[in-house]
DNA sequence: TATTGTTATACTCTATAACTATA
DNA sequence: TATAGTTATAGAGTATAACAATA
């Protein structure tokens, strides 16, 4: 062959990464979610990330405003947050004032929390940039893939099918 | 058994997990999408990680075996990492003699990688440990929720449907 | 001037262990 | 002794910017 080897390298800059195959890779579930959690949030952060709250913490208010008065450690544990973790997450919620911490007599060890009126607002006025970002996330799926996707990410979380 | 009082005390804490509902959490795409795959990561990593090569190594090197004398850069933009990092990784593997690199005279910027005889053999002998790693992280799937899953996951990273 | 890769650094997430105060 | 939560710290993983060598 009289084309030089610089021709075959131009030629796959050119061309992109597009013939770049991963093999045994691609069959790989666990690989194939990650990449997948990765795109969806890259998108999802487009939306959301210019938000005044992170979405680590608003999950917290969300399930928070579903569960009032429940432990932080139960919260932690159901997040799958270290409680260490969710110390500081908390503090900084309890900081600007969107949630409280109060410490039943009844077990003076643990800590309660709720959701203050300014956390209320603050939901309202991030639930809407929430589900903007989800459909940005996803929004290559159809209805019926989306819900096939919700159903099979239950069911990888080992979470109850029907709830 | 000493673990006996435990289990209880367990199952009650479990147990009371059980009432906390996430509300719109749960209908959240992105949201249930990041829950699976920290919960197929956990599962993966209770096999894979007694390994000596971490996954983000063999991932490298067996994209690199299904690529031989790509481009570092080309690599990293495929695999999503960055290429100050890409750097790191690299050299860990080459101090081990599994991957080598070279720079091609055309463009002496550039460094051209692949998979050593030592690194063929590292593959060989984790191949198995990844596909028993890979069933444990997604054991409660079915194979036809197994192949939906791989399609869901090309569909949101945006890869072709065939290839 | 643009591209390829390197270095140094910082930042976020997550993990671990020692600690307190209560039970 | 065990549990709920805290503190401090360490470790990945990832991100950014300045830089050198080459094109």
């Amino acid at each position: 062959m009289a084309v030089r080897k610089l021709d075959d390298e131009e030629v796959d800059r050119l061309a992109g990464k597009a013939d770049v195959s991963l093999g045994a890779l691609e069959n790989s579930g666990g690989f194939v979610l990650r990449i997948a959690q990765l795109a969806a949030f890259e998108r999802f952060f487009t939306v959301f990330g210019q938000s005044e709250i992170r979405i680590s913490e608003f999950t917290v208010l969300l399930a928070l405003s579903e569960n009032p008065g429940i432990r932080q450690g139960v919260l932690a544990d159901v997040l799958k947050i270290k409680w260490s973790n969710m110390t500081k997450l908390v503090r900084a919620l309890e900081e600007r004032g969107l949630i409280s911490r109060r410490i039943p007599h009844d077990d003076r060890r643990s800590v309660v929390l709720s959701v203050t009126e300014a956390g209320r607002k603050q939901i309202e006025a991030s639930a809407e940039k929430m589900s903007q970002s989800d459909r940005a996330a996803l929004s290559m799926l159809s209805d019926v893939e989306h819900a096939q996707l919700i159903a099979l990410s239950r069911k990888i979380a080992g979470w109850p099918e029907t709830k």
